[in-house]
DNA sequence: CGTGTGACCGGCG
DNA sequence: ACGCCGGCCACAC
């Protein structure tokens, strides 16, 4: 295919800033309370699991999107809150996890692999 | 337009 | 089981 035509957001002049972040934001808000995904399962479904890293890149950038974006039920592929130290204090993001019934131990959750929603799976597109 | 960076993932010794 | 290393892509300077 060709490459992608620059004028693409020159639509009727309705310019819109969408981006990768917004794809991330807009997958992490669809996740249901009480349940947990991780950056490799958005990346994913965006078609680039292969760059997972851009997806907790994304959530550095989420702490001022808006709508908030739930970025504390997004964990790495072992269940471990990796992304603890970048929420305004380092016990939001366990705290705001064990508000939705979610077990943290040690800085990971428990029955992760229970918990896991995946949005491939769930948002069947 | 080049370089650096990052809250990851999977593979290999 | 554990630790290290490479890859990958979008965005900021």
């Amino acid at each position: 295919m060709h490459k992608k035509a620059p004028a693409d957001a020159d639509k009727s002049g309705l310019k819109k800033e969408y981006s990768f972040f917004e794809d991330v934001y807009d997958v992490v808000r669809k996740v249901p309370k009480g349940r947990v995904t991780s950056y490799g399962a958005i990346a994913n479904y965006l078609g680039t699991k292969l760059s997972a890293r851009m997806v907790g890149w994304a959530m550095n950038a989420a702490q001022s999107a808006r709508p908030k974006v739930p970025a504390h039920r997004v964990v790495n592929r072992n269940g471990m809150l990796s992304g603890k130290a970048h929420f305004a204090t380092p016990t939001l993001m366990e705290d705001l996890l064990k508000k939705e019934k979610v077990i943290v131990k040690d800085d990971k959750i428990v029955e992760f692999k229970n918990l896991f929603w995946d949005p491939v799976k769930e948002l069947t597109f």
